[in-house]
DNA sequence: TAGATTGTTAATCGATTAACAATC
DNA sequence: TAGATTGTTAATCGATTAACAATC
C-alpha cells in the first residue's frame, strides 16, 4: 500500500484512524471536498503534517482543489484493511470482555467478532453477543478453521502472558491488550496496549500540574 | 514536584505509568535495588532515556548503586498524584461504564469511583458496583459535595462533547474518552482518549504490514 | 489565465542516545 | 581505594513545520 517502500513512521500511522474518523463524519455531513487547511483547522494540526502524513502513501489530493473526501476515506481504509472484514476474537469473558462484545460500533467500523474464549467452566457455554463461550484450549482448532486477525486479551493481569503466547502460536497476528502488564509475542506479532490505569495516573498527573 | 521551572515533555509524562508498573512488579519479587541497566533490559528501552526521564523530576538514584526500587516506585506515585485517593465518576452506565465500574484494578492503584451518572430512566436508581446511578443533572450538586476529579466517558458518540462540557462546568478536571470521537474542554482540563477502534484499525494495518 | 492548493524539499525543532565527569 | 553507576552535557537522530515550485 505504501507509496515507496520507505518505512512509515509509527507517528504516521497513529494519526491515520483518527483522520478516518474525520472524514468519516465529513462526509455524514454531506461535504465532498476538503483543503489540507480547513482539516488542519478541524482536526487542531498543522496542514503540513496532513500533507506529509498522507504522501506517505501516495498523492490523493489535487492541486488547486484539495481532497476528494469520500476518495480519501476510502483510501485511508484501504491502507488499514478496512476494506474488507477483520475477524476478531475476545479473550476473557469476565466484565470487560462482555462489554466490548456487546459494543456494536466495531463491527459498523468493520471489525466482526466470531469468537469468545475463556477457561472457567462457569463461563463456558454461556452466551455473549451470540457467540458461545468456548473452552481457551479449543483456540487453536478456532483459528484453523477461521483464521481471526486479532485477540482482544481481557484475562486477569497473570494469565496475559501466557494467553498471548497460546494465542500468537495459534496464528492470531495482533493483540489488544487490556492488561495492567506488558505482554511480549513473537516477531511477526503486534500488540497495542489499552492501559487504561496508566491512562488515569496521566490524568491525575495533568490535572495537578495545569 | 519537578525539578526546575522546565515544562516537562508529554513523552516523559506517558513513560512515567509504564516505570510505576515495572517498579510496582519488582517491589513486589522482593528486589531492593535496581540499574537503569537493568531496568532498561527489562522494559526494553534505552538506560540513558530512563536516567533523562527521571531527572525530570529529581535525582533519585545514588552513584555506583543504583535506584532503591521502594523509594523510586513512592516517588513517581507521588509525581503522579498517586499518594492519596484519587475520586473519579463514569458518566454513561451502559455495557462499557459497567464494566469499568466493576473493575477493582483501579482502586487498588489510588482511584476511587464515586459516582455513576446516566440520562435514562430505566438505569437510574439501579445500582452498580455499590454505587447508584444518579440522574446526569445531578452532577452538578454533587461535585460540590464531593469534588470528583476525574470522569470517564461511556456515553454514545453523539453526547460526549455535550457531556464534557457540563462536566467541566461542574468542575471535573480530567476526562478519560471512550467515545468514537474527539471531545474539546476548556483551558486547564485534561481529556485522554481512550479510542478502542483506533487501535483496532492500527493493528488492522500493522498485521497487514509486518 | 489567475487563483488555489497540493506534493515535496529544506529548515527547524525536539526527543533520544551517547559519552563522560562526578561521586557514592 | 577501585568499581560501579548516576546525573548531565553534547551529539545524533527523527519528526514537525515552513516554504515554494509544480500543477490543477
Amino acid at each position: 500500500v505504501e507509496k515507496s517502500n520507505k518505512k512509515i513512521s509509527g507517528e504516521v500511522i497513529k494519526r491515520l484512524p483518527r483522520y478516518y474518523r474525520y472524514l468519516g463524519d465529513l462526509k455524514k455531513s454531506g461535504l465532498t471536498k476538503i483543503s489540507s487547511t480547513e482539516l488542519s483547522r478541524r482536526m487542531n494540526v498543522t496542514p503540513s503534517q496532513i500533507r506529509q502524513d498522507l504522501n506517505c502513501f501516495g498523492g490523493f489530493g489535487q492541486q488547486g482543489y484539495g481532497y476528494n473526501i469520500e476518495n480519501l476515506y476510502n483510501s485511508i481504509g484501504k491502507i488499514l484493511g478496512l476494506d474488507s472484514t477483520v475477524d476478531t476474537v475476545i479473550i476473557g469473558a469476565g466484565n470487560l470482555g462482555s462489554a466490548l462484545a456487546n459494543y456494536k460500533g466495531f463491527e459498523s467500523r468493520g471489525f466482526k467478532l466470531i469468537g469468545i474464549f475463556d477457561t472457567s467452566s462457569e463461563k463456558i457455554g454461556t452466551i455473549i453477543a451470540d457467540c458461545e463461550v468456548l473452552p481457551l484450549q479449543d483456540l487453536e482448532d478456532f483459528c484453523k478453521k477461521n483464521m481471526p486477525k486479532i485477540a482482544m486479551i481481557t484475562v486477569p493481569k497473570g494469565a496475559a502472558s501466557e494467553v498471548a503466547e497460546y494465542a500468537a502460536k495459534c496464528g492470531i497476528k495482533g493483540f489488544l491488550n487490556f492488561t495492567y502488564t506488558d505482554v511480549t509475542v513473537p516477531e511477526g506479532v503486534a500488540v497495542e496496549n489499552m492501559h487504561i490505569s496508566d491512562h488515569l495516573m496521566m490524568l491525575s498527573y495533568k490535572t495537578q500540574n495545569m
